[in-house]
RNA sequence: GGUGAGAUACUCAAGUGGCCAACGAGGGCAGACUGUAAAUCUGCUGGCUUUCGCCUUCGGAGGUUCGAAUCCUCCUCCCACCA
């Protein structure tokens, strides 16, 4: 096959399911250099290092890295531990807290773990950028600040947003865009991913490239923003909307179940390894009434699963689940708690560790939603005597109580 | 530096001496309905006390008062305008 040819097959492949590409130009001449000479070429994607439990939401990316590396790319897997320091001030401002050098490294090694299931270490390059930016001087630093003005920072939307409204910013939030651009100066990147949220940092990049005369500016690739649980805001743990991939494959099952329908094909979109058509295939089938969502939706529930843990673990995911929710069955694996009786109710739910207080406990008696064994508890002011009980608050919560 | 306006629960946001554990909205939890959902409707949403009540909470520290989120003093933070 001609160069020509393989480099096309190599752009459809990594193009897909991206937002935005700038440029597109270049992104063809780093693949053809590559099948021309077999020179490599640098895709940059940082991480936050006070998050080290990946989700759903960041395998989007990495799957895209693990795509360039079939392509030629070496990864540039920047952790940015200055920069985790300050805070991205993306969405809200919280003053994060100072992690030590220790946590950070430990942060790093759960990285790798959970990472490598996805990325080839052969062709990738770990490095934190508090190696450089945490020897940058005051002179360095002006140097820096001095290539971008205040007007061109407020363009971003966030600050934009939070100037007009009279939030504070304070002048340390400018540094964050600076410093991750600069990540690329220092690494030399030649492709930096992120998601369409990080747009104006990425740009940032290819700006300062050009502003330190490194002789390349970056390509820059967005990657959609996959949404939560609950649809609208964006995953990410401190929302606790999220599906992490070292979750066990019940609960990451049931977290995928949950979705809504129409959110299940954005899912499709972004994290399942089907082709596009194949998709298309199973979407106008539901519309046929051909598949049941339902049927779909464990479809792709049991191949993240599979992807995380395996084919055996989504099966019986897959059959845990039908018992406990569709039969409203109880499940295989139940908390135990022993526990001094007789006891009320509400006190038992909280030692059970289903219910954080027993104002909480005694607010679900009433709305009805606390069961023993199965059957819905009608007396508030119920007493257990020893024995064996199974108590259920909602339908997700169980726990096995042993009362003495 | 000056003047003015602010800081209320997870978030936004009412409340300007007792009726305030504090309106409302969002979020969250639960119930009904479903396909497990989503949408919709309903209830709950500081803690303790088996609900009689009690305790903690309206930026922080003091004070006035029988009684303070509300009034006074100082402080911290933040915004606007002016310099």
């Amino acid at each position: 096959m001609p160069h020509t040819e393989k480099v096309q097959a190599a752009l459809n492949e990594i193009c897909r399911g991206s937002a935005e590409i700038i440029t597109d130009e270049q992104l063809e001449k780093l693949l053809t250099r590559y099948y021309e000479t077999g020179e490599p070429y640098y895709v940059k994607a940082g991480f936050d290092p006070t998050a080290p439990d990946l989700h759903l939401g960041h395998t989007v990316l990495l799957q895209k890295l693990a795509m360039f590396q079939k392509y030629g790319g070496i990864v540039q897997f920047l952790i940015g531990d200055f920069t985790g320091m300050i805070g991205d001030p993306t969405g809200k401002s919280q003053t994060r807290k100072k992690l030590t050098q220790e946590e950070v490294k430990a942060n790093a090694k759960s990285y790798e773990e959970q990472v490598f299931k996805i990325l080839d270490p052969e062709k990738t390059v770990v490095v934190f950028n508090s190696e450089w930016l945490g020897k940058l001087t005051s002179y360095e630093m002006i140097e820096l600040a001095s290539k971008r003005t205040v007007a061109r920072m407020l363009e971003r939307d966030d600050f934009e947003k939070r100037f007009k409204s009279g939030q504070d910013i304070s002048i340390y939030e400018f540094f964050y865009p600076l410093f991750q651009g600069y990540d690329s100066v220092v690494l030399k990147s030649d492709i930096e991913i992120g998601g369409t949220d990080q747009k104006f940092n990425l740009l940032m990049g290819r700006h300062l490239q050009r502003a330190y005369n490194i002789g390349k500016e970056q390509v820059v690739m967005m990657m959609p923003i996959l949404e939560g649980l609950d649809g609208v805001q964006k995953m990410s743990k401190s929302l606790g909307n999220f599906i992490g991939v070292t979750e066990d494959p019940n609960t990451m099952f049931a977290k995928i179940m949950s979705i809504s329908d129409d959110l299940m094909w954005r899912y499709y979109e972004l994290l399942s390894a089907k082709t596009i058509p194949e998709i298309e295939k199973m979407k106008s089938d539901v519309e046929a009434g051909i598949l049941h969502p339902k049927r779909a939706k464990e479809i792709l529930a049991e191949e993240i699963v599979e992807r995380f843990h395996s084919r055996a673990a989504a099966e019986a995911a897959r059959e845990e689940f039908n018992k406990v929710f569709k039969q409203k069955d109880l499940p295989t694996d139940i908390p135990e708690y022993e526990i001094e009786g007789p006891i009320w109710i509400a006190k038992a739910l909280v030692e059970a560790k289903l219910e954080p207080s027993t104002s909480q406990a005694r607010r679900d008696l009433n709305a009805g939603a606390v069961r023993i064994d199965q059957k819905k508890v009608e007396d508030k002011d119920l007493q257990l005597e020893a024995g064996e009980y199974i108590l259920q608050v909602g339908k997700k919560k169980f726990a096995k109580v042993k009362v003495r």
